[in-house]
DNA sequence: AGGGAACCGTGGGTCCCACCAACGTAAGCA
DNA sequence: TGCTTACGTTGGTGGGACCCACGGTTCCCT
């Protein structure tokens, strides 16, 4: 029989396993495709939460994309930096800082955004379309176990 | 109206961003069910891959479970170091080592097997029999792209 | 009204994973 | 024989996730 490299390996089947390499490989994709931009993929995660929810503090928004409210703080100084959002003290809770998305912004976010759905089109490329929706909907129930 | 905290997200739906958060979660919980035998994600697919493929070098090893040779050095030394695996020189080809599962590598690795498939099925749990098999499979595409 | 609890933003640091550059040695091939 | 390739090892970079602690602010309960 023709060779077939390596062995199956049991761990090849392992649902974590499997996850960490199409992780690996999404994110490999996604981060090539906004660095033409000058993005990464948590800086556009949080502009793109922005543009959704409007002016929103620091804390709301670590709560939504799901990231530390430390790690929070270098992405919004990096987007300010740039332009992309606007870092105001809110006059209602002065402990929290109002950010909203910029017109420069909202121009970079149509940009990144269509190259994040063109990279996971590669990612999901040897998938139907029915087949995508399908592991969306499971992907879906497994990061959300207590829904 | 009821809240409702975060809007959808645009980014929710992407395969990427699923894929990161799934396999975040595996990690964790697989990390912590290994971390009672001491071991770590890696250590354990290492130490799978030696028992599977018998005697084999640190670079076929490497190119099995597809992480840095750079990486592997550290995880053959902390499997060696615990007397999991035996590293001895290749005598056919003295560039090589030979990497070996010991006995007490084999009674380890049968324990940490249980704990990552309970991890695994933590992981799943929201999941039919069907749904995982179908997930598995679909995530086995997405990993193999050129295949 | 007062005081403690909770929360926000920020800085400190740790751990793990992925990847790249280089080098000495050894094998394979022309 | 010399050239090319491969192996193991050391060095370092960078991103992602996580935790702790602090000062300032607001909220809530008594």
């Amino acid at each position: 029989m023709a060779d077939t490299p390596y062995a199956p390996s049991r761990i090849r089947a392992l649902p974590s396993w499997l996850l960490g390499r199409a992780a690996a490989r999404g994110h490999r994709l996604v981060a090539e495709a906004l660095a033409a931009e000058g993005m990464r993929m948590m800086h556009h995660a949080v502009l793109c939460a922005v543009a959704e929810l409007g002016p929103v503090s620091q804390a709301e928004l670590g709560r939504t994309v799901g990231i530390d409210p430390k790690d929070m703080v270098a992405i919004v100084n990096d987007l300010q930096k740039d332009g992309l959002v606007t870092r105001t003290p809110d006059a209602k809770d002065r402990r929290k800082n109002a950010i909203e998305i910029s017109a420069e912004g909202k121009r970079r976010l149509r940009r990144t955004e269509r190259l994040g759905d063109a990279a996971n089109a590669e990612l999901t490329a040897a998938l139907s379309d029915e087949e995508r929706a399908q592991l969306v909907a499971l992907l879906t129930r497994i990061v959300t176990p207590g829904e």
